[in-house]
RNA sequence: GGAACGGUGGCAGAGCGGACAAAUGCACCCGCCUUGAAAGCGGGAGGCUCAAAAGGCCCGGGGGUUCGAAUCCCUCCCGUUCCGCCA
């Protein structure tokens, strides 16, 4: 959520700010917001006079009861009484008001950070690093799609995976298992100099997932489990951001480091149909995220850092990439400032994204209610997030076997990943 | 899933219808004392809302009773222990 304030003090700064989104919609849903945060404010000063009076007149009673006046004490009583009818009234009135302003709040999205680079689509998004590692040409042994080496090498199969689980699920056999793992416990073991690991649930509440901002608007994308009233985690950003949700850090806390490896869920509704062959995409993956908690300060420092950490990974996996920013008309509604991490995959002939680095401002901590201290300060603040994909499984192990695939039809493991490997150079058909 | 007992400030823990934002201890901050520190003594300090003051709200969440609720009632959630089941 942005902040309300922001809505009476810089009302004109947050309208220019969203416009470059290109939503109409959003320019409508700030008028509206402005409009029941005024009422609010009326109605809230009304009835806490009223209840100042019925608080007063309590006290009275008290008073009067103990002097032994019970008479006396008997006519405040009945006028308090009366007073109390109208304050429930009031009450009830607020309580709409407060939902509803809540209800559109949680739709506004962040305000778009004063770098993030105008931009309609995608199609806007500069290049701001790259091509790095790209060779002068491929051989034809690399314009390969992955799932037809993926098949002779029998390491992806995804005929029995829909057998088990219906269509967009994959499954990985053999070595090609042992290389989803293995990305994952190379990228844990690249951050653990600076973040901790956790493993959280990968099953959450609503209000974990409203949270992130995946609810209340995106709900149709994530798997529900209703009589349990749980949702499964798209990313482990989710229950990674809630961790703290509720408490107030110390500032010597900050930043938070924290990294997850969870499988992610993801309902894909609308991509029907949509790269369904390989490993492109699933409803069902694996990824190790990076994330921190911050001050407002640390965190464009923070932001460098994430893109730094997913980019090195790729390199050490000798892919070739390129970063982009994502531009205000392609931002996710919870960003404020965003950068995705791109290998080139010659056999599909597409660059795939691999890893998206964020930084969400305050817009998440508002929502999970994460505030720190100030050292010799006053009250508290709210706190920034950011996050990013360290690595991604399936399109990183897709760009493996399409870069890495040898003139013989082999795939080489890329060095830094042997050990996890159990020592293999090499996957080829038996 | 069943039963019992709990959920109060950063932590521990009292309060169980009327001046309770809430005793006390620990931790914390500022003084005094001291060469410095500890101990001791004195003082301070919760969060949210409001531009601020006033006012209002916050004792797990929600609802109810009452002139008045941390305190009584209902309900949900969470925790601990025991039983059951189980990887």
């Amino acid at each position: 959520m942005i902040d309300v304030r922001l809505l009476r003090t810089d009302l004109d700064a947050v309208r220019t700010a969203q416009a470059r989104r290109g939503k109409p919609d959003v320019l409508a849903q700030i008028d509206a917001a402005v409009a029941l945060d005024t009422k609010l404010r009326d109605l809230t000063a009304e009835r806490d006079a009223l209840r100042a009076r019925v608080n007063d007149l309590s006290k009275q009673v008290g008073g009067l009861r103990k002097a032994g006046k019970n008479d006396e004490a008997e006519a405040v009583m009945n006028e308090s009484r009366a007073l109390g009818e109208t304050e429930r009234q009031l009450q009830a009135d607020f309580d709409g008001l407060q939902a509803q302003l809540r209800d559109v709040m949680l739709r506004i999205p962040n305000i778009p950070h004063v770098d993030a680079p105008n931009g309609g689509s995608d199609a806007d998004n500069p290049v701001i690093k790259g091509p790095v590692n790209m060779p002068a040409a491929f051989g034809d042994h690399q314009r390969v799609p992955h799932w037809e080496t993926a098949t002779v090498l029998g390491i992806l199969d995804n005929e029995r995976a829909t057998k088990i689980a219906g269509a967009m699920f994959t499954m990985q056999r053999g070595l090609g298992a042992t290389l989803a793992r293995a990305l994952c416990q190379f990228a844990l073991d690249q951050n653990a100099d600076a973040f901790e690991e956790i493993r959280p649930p990968s099953l959450v509440t609503t209000a974990t997932l409203t949270a992130t901002g995946h609810l209340p608007k995106f709900a149709d994308d994530a798997f529900a489990i209703e009589r349990d009233d749980l949702w499964t985690i798209p990313t482990a950003e989710v229950p990674l951001t809630s961790l703290y949700a509720g408490e107030v850090l110390d500032e010597a806390q900050l930043p938070a480091r924290l990294m997850a490896y969870t499988p992610c869920y993801r309902r894909e509704a609308g991509s029907a149909g949509r790269d369904t062959r390989g490993m492109l995409r699933a409803h069902e993956f694996d990824k190790v995220e990076i994330l921190a908690i911050a001050t407002p300060e640390q965190s464009p420092t923070l932001l460098q850092e994430l893109v730094g950490r997913a980019e090195a990974l790729i390199a050490a996996l000798e892919l070739p990439y390129r970063i982009i920013e994502i531009c205000t008309g392609d931002m996710g509604g919870s960003h404020h400032r965003s950068f995705d991490l791109e290998v080139y995959a010659p056999g599909c002939d597409a660059w795939l994204e691999v890893s998206s680095v964020s930084w969400f401002s305050d817009y998440q901590a508002r929502r999970a209610d994460i505030r720190f201290k100030r050292h010799g300060q006053k009250g508290t603040e709210i706190a920034n997030t950011l996050n990013g994909s360290a690595l991604a499984v399936p399109r990183v192990w897709a760009a493996i076997l399409e870069n890495h695939r040898q003139p013989d039809g082999s795939v080489r493991i890329p060095e830094v990943l042997r050990p996890y490997m159990r020592g293999a150079a090499s996957m080829a058909s038996k």
